[in-house]
DNA sequence: TGCACTGATGGAAGCGCTTCCACGTTAGGT
DNA sequence: ACCTAACGTGGAAGCGCTTCCATCAGTGCA
């Protein structure tokens, strides 16, 4: 049965509809007894005003933009999320948020034509996902001005993310300089089960440092599972089995040096003392672990992706301003100086 | 100057209104000429159909709950939040989620003032922010549904929240089981500054413990400040320098009890060897420190506030269960048996 | 008694779309 | 030549509201 309306309302309360109308405005010179015939006729059919009509009568429209997430399991995009919140909040609250959430992988696509399908949104925040050609394509059709936010930079104008290479680059010359030898990685399958390349670019910067350092890593020494601290920590298990374990590690982000490290106390050792761990992304996490990491400033990153949504849709066609976050050592306590021999 | 509708749309290609409501909605039987005029009159004056009147012509709506949350720097929000989502997924995704943070407290009022305004939403979820009588009325006369889901419980029906007394009770008792008898409890000044007395109640559950094991305790023991990690440090600080320090401690939240381990280490004490640490909430991060706690199932409170939410809407005269998320003791590293002289 | 004014009320118009029905127009069949 | 069917098209109706204008009854005042 279809939801009441005000003609309903009317008809039961005896009234015009217009004065239905009124009373829920709670607009004046409506009589109290009306006002009762009317409220009581509310009560009795169970009305509930349509909020789109009333949208289209007013005019008022609220404009809602989207950000569609892996279900967030990850610290990262709690912190990426943080930075959404704080573009819009800068932009008065101007548009609703409307979180979706990806449960699988696989359902992202289904997801994505749900949304368009809806059209609930003016714009579309995708964190984290690897947005296809027809997916583009899909919300181009639709006209949805979209922002991609990951690990990974696809080229495009709307991608914000940051340089994995440097980043990669960045931890492992860090621990170059701390005079260590034998270096590992510990990182996701290349491409991870979003389809992203993020570890194998953070790998292809250690590979670079280590070249431009003329230092030579066995294949051992790259360790590659699944995402997670548990992965982490059996990947850590049999770096340290090895004849010559690594005496520092590069770990593809912070999660996983931890997993690290705890592998590492469980085999009776000592992180940095006997191994040196360097994470990234710099979740709150690593702050209170204590760990060495490349920061990449996670939180701005959600801030300047969800403000360039935002440019793109309140500015439609004026040239837009990309600004990409920077990267940087966030120096620790899980990493010191090579010591041979102690 | 108002957005251009279909009607204008039409005029400028020359066709009527039909035919270009045919072409946006990819119809057949839309000769390719006449189609391609309609394409570049769309482009031409920037076309976008209006989402609302769409939805208001084809009787599709698609329902929004909302979220209010505090600017979620806490991470028990964000598991809250976890578990909120996951009551969505289970409903089928039929209902959008919006988020609303709120930056201070003091805004709560404003916002919830513009949630009603806009009407966006079908029912809201309201987390940590105390909802005043005024607010209750507010939302009762636009009749939207609403869930709270914090600390502390108001006794009324649409509320999840645990049972503090009892959860500092099960904190307590842990220590004093343990047979320590020089307690100290950390926590949050009366009442927070969102106007919760959740560190009151979980004091109780201490005080009742204390006097059921017939333990006193001096008043210097029982610490009081603002919320987070570095207060609690200053607060342990103080206790350190007690004549007689206590030999546990039961801080209000987790974070806290990391301020508080931090102190101790700092002052060149052990936890547990020295000095027992207990914390409360189970946040992601006490499994990574090691912390023994009180587990207060975040995840699950938001899955069940949502769960409610949703019944209400579905359900509207439905009798609703309410189920509580139950409280547990998590024995972790940070806690052992007091050993004298020792 | 008549007039102007006020307050309460009914309902048409209109918001921007979709959809359906009606109306050519053309092609194919007899 | 006529009829039918199919195709492309225009536009009215209607979605559920708000808002404005018209109406009507009542009141005070000359």
């Amino acid at each position: 049965m279809p939801s009441p309306t005000i003609y309903d309302v009317a008809r039961t309360a005896g009234v015009g509809i217009g004065t239905v109308s009124r009373v829920l405005n709670n607009s004046t010179s409506v009589s109290p007894e009306t006002q009762e015939k009317v409220l009581s006729a509310i009560r009795v059919l169970g009305f509930r005003r349509s909020k789109v009509a009333r949208q289209l009568s007013t005019g008022i429209q609220h404009r809602n933009v989207g950000a569609l997430m892996p279900n967030f399991t990850h610290p990262s995009f709690v912190e990426r999320l943080r930075g959404v919140q704080l573009a819009l909040q800068d932009h008065h609250n101007d548009f609703n948020l409307i979180l979706y959430t990806v449960s699988e992988p696989d359902r992202c696509h289904e997801q994505l034509l749900a949304i368009v399908e809806q059209a609930a949104v003016d714009g579309l925040l995708i964190a984290t996902l690897n947005v296809s050609g027809e997916q583009r394509d899909l919300l181009n059709e639709a006209s949805i001005p979209f922002v991609t936010l990951s690990d990974v930079c696809t080229g495009e104008l709307n991608c914000i993310s940051p340089d994995n290479m440097q980043g990669g680059y960045i931890a492992t010359q860090h621990l170059l300089e701390l005079e260590h030898r034998h270096i590992a990685y510990v990182g996701d399958e290349f491409p991870n089960m979003y389809g992203f390349p993020t570890s194998e670019l953070r790998y292809k910067g250690y590979v670079s440092a280590m070249t431009d350092y003329g230092v030579i890593h066995p294949p051992e020494y790259v360790c590659l599972g699944t995402h997670g601290e548990k992965a982490a920590y059996s990947l850590m298990e049999q770096l340290l089995a090895l004849p010559e374990p690594p005496t520092a590690v590069f770990a593809m982000s912070d999660i996983q040096a931890v997993g690290c490290i705890l592998a590492i106390r469980e085999a009776g050792l000592r992180v940095p003392e006997d191994i040196s761990v360097i994470g990234f992304d710099d979740v709150q996490l690593s702050r209170y672990v204590g760990l060495t990491t490349v920061r990449q400033h996670l939180e701005q990153s959600g801030y300047l992706a969800m403000q360039l949504l935002l440019d793109m849709l309140t500015t439609p066609d004026g040239v837009i301003a990309r600004q990409l976050p920077r990267l940087e050592l966030v120096v620790r306590g899980t990493t010191q100086r090579y010591k041979s021999l102690v």
